[in-house]
RNA sequence: GCCCGGGUGGUGGAACGGCAGACACGUCGGUCUCAAAAACCGAUGCCGAAAGGUGUGUGGGUUCGAAUCCCACCCCGGGCACCA
């Protein structure tokens, strides 16, 4: 017998496997299609032990897809534009393609290593100007769509990456990047109108149904929508008159309108120097709003706010009521929300409520719990018998609302039937209609730096802004660009100085680029049609592969790249060029591998585990395997090379099992075999065919539910069950009987089988030498069959409970009557019941009998 | 504050409402060996010598029966957050 040599057979197995195209997709194959994709890594050095856990997922799902008979798209490429490419090139006075390239190339190298199953014919690189060339054809679509905007307005800027960030980059007022503070900043950007699918965004979270409840709750979170109104204030002159001008508000709260005592604008918002400008308040508003600006983003994202606010002089006029209501600024008010105007209401919102009792503005009660003590004075008061109460905190709850001219008794709160009353009537008098708010922004796409894909758009000083034709794509990034000398596209000559396609005059290109999260939107629709040098994709293809079945990467993209990637999903189908609404049909996303003590592992830390270091010492499955063994695969992982070298225990302990099962074991047998009579042999055979038909049916149904972990347990469970066998039967006792030779050799196969997704150089070495299936590969056998009636034992022990504790124990035939069981049971707890009167015997065919005494 | 997860042995983790702790790691004992390693066999939740008791964050509840379902609370992780 050869002995297990992970070293040996890996390199061999991989050149094997490349050299006869194993993994290349057949397009003309009749097997249902099966699109396997893990996210596409940056290459920013050396694979780390994330991506072995993440690709190792996906390697598993792809073989065992293959196996299970479908025709499998299983690709891998880069997402190659960023900011760190820039960085190491201005180091090391090079350019980003180098490094860049040349860390694909270490990854590849890796990824063979690992054994993955990629059709390595399909890789998308995305700092290839043959795939970022239709990034901009796709940006061109955008436009044409009018989804594409150019506008000045305040932006985030990471003053370290020296660019403006989308606002999904800013994570607690932070660049998601390099964790510098974030600036606001007043720019003109480019934006992708992403707000015009917020609703689709929303509401088609609920077809996800395959993937995990906390990603679709993020992206629900950071949608953020909110179903109210918009309500016309009346401004008034200084002198209090009418002015024919109104400040909108919008409001969830419309039936709390009658308790209005004061109304808001956000610092920033657009008309308040006019407001002020020459009066008294001008001075303190003014100064408010330096103050205001100040904040920043850091300190905004987190504790606690105390309120700072100052009266503008002015005043407006309830819709409902006609009520004069004082006009202030303050900090709390968001600009870029809803109208950057409030109502404020202090009786029933506790930010409101903060601010009254701070500048001791009235609190008017309008909305009441039942119980509460005023509400039998005021159920049916239509004018303000109490103007002011002295409450701990605003009411926000549901309640009834009191005070409130006719809408007086109705119930209130969000959706409430008073809410809906009064904008009916907002809307019939004409000062009010119904409004959704979303909490999400239009996603800000240009970047002020080099390694990107550059926005297609020239800029003339007689046309305006226009696009690039068609026929002029790519527009290529200059390759002779000295960034370490603080070179950029804005001061590259030859780059920015070009021709207008519209009029033929002298122009300007545009110098920033794309996020890199452009690229990564649809990577996966170039996948299903990579060579194409016509068009991003053919539709036919991309809609014969789409949607990916089964989509596999980190948490951290719950918000960012999954949004964006249905988002141009969504856009791509009203190109007409796609015929689905969301990219990926199941999500599977994996936790972190921490280290042995829970840490994140870092470069400054010093407990990075090095994958390259663990296939050298125990081989690439048996960190594969020791990766899905460790737990599932949704949750952090502690990485412990105990664990792995377990495995490798394992790998070894399977290999002779199977060497032995089929009569190859030599002398290096585990089992010497005793020597036993035929029916000895034939008994402990009927025991382990149990087993393997009742493995085979875990095992696939762990694997169809990515329960990875517990797939093996059940195989080391198959394992170890072949020990007694094999002591039972001596080699030349089950080779030399029929029945249990060709048994043996089947048992040996199906673990083959089963462990070919999970340690694929292992299974394929053994199917190829010991099982005498040269010239072929284990990797396209078909999955083992099994056969759930097989898999019942003759004999089933149950638990005897006496009041729901178990007492004892029973061995009865599996196909024994229920009497007869209850009967076998009662005399086992005989003592237990002790003379008690027995009230109810429940019995669980296959599992317990419970008797109820006292 | 709102919304999602999660809390089980020394450790990683298993358990359609049905024998809690599968499978491993670790530990202990044994076989083999001059010895060690490897391999193999066995034990291993906790308390107890045993009989037995007890046990899935805490307290209640539903049920013949609860880690699992319901209510309240505590703790940990994550998302959103002065979003009107």
């Amino acid at each position: 017998m050869k002995a297990y040599n992970p070293h040996e057979i890996e390199p061999r197995l991989q050149l094997q496997w490349e050299e006869s195209g194993l993994y290349a997709v057949d397009e003309t194959s009749s097997a249902p299609r099966k699109y396997v994709l893990e996210m596409f890594p940056y290459p920013s050095g050396d694979i780390h032990m994330g991506h072995v856990s993440n690709y190792t997922y996906g390697d598993l799902v792809a073989r065992y897809s293959r196996m299970r008979g479908f025709n499998v798209l299983h690709p891998m490429g880069w997402d190659a534009f960023g900011l760190p490419a820039e960085n190491a090139a201005i180091k090391h006075h090079s350019h980003p393609a180098t490094w860049t390239y040349a860390n694909i190339d270490t990854q590849r190298e890796s990824f063979k290593r690992m054994g993955f199953s990629y059709d390595w014919d399909r890789t998308v690189v995305a700092c290839d100007p043959e795939y970022y060339r239709w990034g901009q054809w796709l940006f061109l679509k955008f436009w044409e769509r009018g989804l594409v905007e150019r506008r000045n307005s305040p932006v985030n800027w990471c003053p370290d990456c020296g660019t403006v960030l989308a606002n999904e980059q800013v994570i607690e007022g932070r660049c998601w990047r390099c964790d510098s503070e974030v600036q606001k900043r007043d720019l003109t950007q480019w934006y992708f109108k992403i707000t015009d699918y917020a609703e689709e965004l929303l509401s088609d979270l609920d077809q996800l149904d395959g993937w995990p409840e906390r990603v679709k709750q993020q992206q629900a979170n950071w949608i953020g929508k909110s179903e109210g109104a918009q309500v016309d204030f009346e401004l008034l002159s200084a002198q209090g008159e009418p002015t024919g001008e109104t400040i909108t508000v919008f409001t969830t709260r419309a039936d709390t309108l009658f308790g209005c005592s004061f109304f808001v604008l956000a610092p920033e918002y657009a008309g308040l120097h006019e407001l002020v400008a020459g009066t008294e308040y001008e001075q303190p508003v003014m100064e408010l709003v330096e103050a205001a600006a100040k904040v920043s983003a850091v300190e905004r994202a987190q504790g606690d706010h105390e309120k700072h606010g100052v009266f503008t002089g002015r005043y407006v006029a309830n819709p409902v009521n006609g009520e004069k209501v004082p006009v202030w600024v303050a900090d709390y008010v968001i600009a870029d929300y809803g109208t950057g105007a409030v109502m404020a209401v202090p009786c029933g919102d506790q930010r409101d409520f903060e601010f009254a009792r701070k500048y001791d503005l009235p609190i008017i009660p309008i909305i009441l719990s039942e119980d509460d003590p005023l509400y039998d004075s005021l159920k049916d008061e239509r004018g303000r018998a109490v103007t002011a109460v002295d409450w701990p905190e605003a009411y926000a709850a549901e309640g009834v609302l009191v005070q409130s001219g006719e809408f007086t008794g109705m119930t209130g709160g969000k959706h409430s039937e008073g809410e809906a009353a009064v904008v009916a009537f907002l809307e019939k008098s004409g000062r009010g209609r119904r409004a959704t708010e979303y909490r999400l922004r239009d996603w800000l796409i240009s970047r002020q730096r080099y390694w990107g894909n550059p926005i297609p758009a020239i800029h003339c000083e007689k046309c305006g802004v226009v696009p690039v034709p068609e026929a002029d794509l790519p527009v290529r990034l200059p390759e002779d660009i000295d960034l370490a000398a603080g070179e950029t596209l804005a001061t590259h000559a030859g780059f920015v100085n070009t021709t207008c396609p519209v009029c033929g005059a002298a122009a300007k290109r545009e110098t920033d680029t794309m996020d890199t999260f452009t690229c990564s939107s649809w990577y996966y629709m170039r996948y299903t049609d990579p060579h194409n040098e016509n068009a991003p994709f053919e539709p036919a293809k991309a809609n014969a592969w789409m949607p990916v079945d089964q989509y596999i990467g980190g948490i951290e993209h719950a918000i960012l790249h999954l949004l964006y990637s249905r988002f141009y999903t969504k856009v791509l189908r009203d190109c007409g060029m796609l015929d689905f609404d969301e990219p990926f049909t199941n999500l599977l996303c994996q936790g972190m591998v921490l280290d042995s003590h829970g840490d994140v592992m870092s470069k400054s830390k010093g407990n990075v585990v090095s994958p390259e270091e663990m296939i050298a010492a125990y081989g690439a499955d048996a960190v594969r395997a020791a990766m899905l063994f460790m737990g599932p695969p949704d949750k952090e992982k502690l990485w412990n090379e105990d664990g792995l070298a377990g495995m490798y225990k394992f790998l070894n302990r399977a290999w002779r099992i199977v060497c032995d099962l089929v009569g190859q074991a030599g002398e290096e047998t585990l089992f010497g075999g005793e020597e036993a009579t035929p029916e000895v042999t034939h008994a402990a055979m009927d025991e382990l065919r149990r087993e393997r038909h009742r493995v085979v049916g875990k095992v696939s149904d762990d694997f169809d539910r990515n329960s990875f972990n517990t797939a093996i347990a059940a195989i080391m469970e198959l394992v170890n069950a072949t020990s007694p066998f094999l002591r039972a039967a001596s080699p030349e006792r089950r080779l030399g009987c029929d029945r249990a030779g060709s048994f043996s050799r089947e048992v040996a196969e199906v673990l083959v089988k089963l462990m070919a997704p999970i340690a694929p150089h292992w299974a394929e070495e053994l199917w190829q030498t010991v099982l005498g299936g040269a010239g072929s590969s284990v990797h396209t056998q078909s999955w083992p069959e099994f056969d759930p009636a097989m898999a019942a034992a003759d004999e089933v022990e149950l638990a005897v409970q006496v009041n729901g504790k178990v007492k004892a124990k029973i061995t009865v035939a599996a196909d024994a009557t229920e009497d007869a069981v209850k009967a076998a049971a009662q005399e086992a707890v005989s003592n237990a019941l002790d003379g008690k009167q027995v009230r109810k015997v429940v019995y669980v065919a296959g599992r317990l009998v419970n008797i109820v005494a006292g």
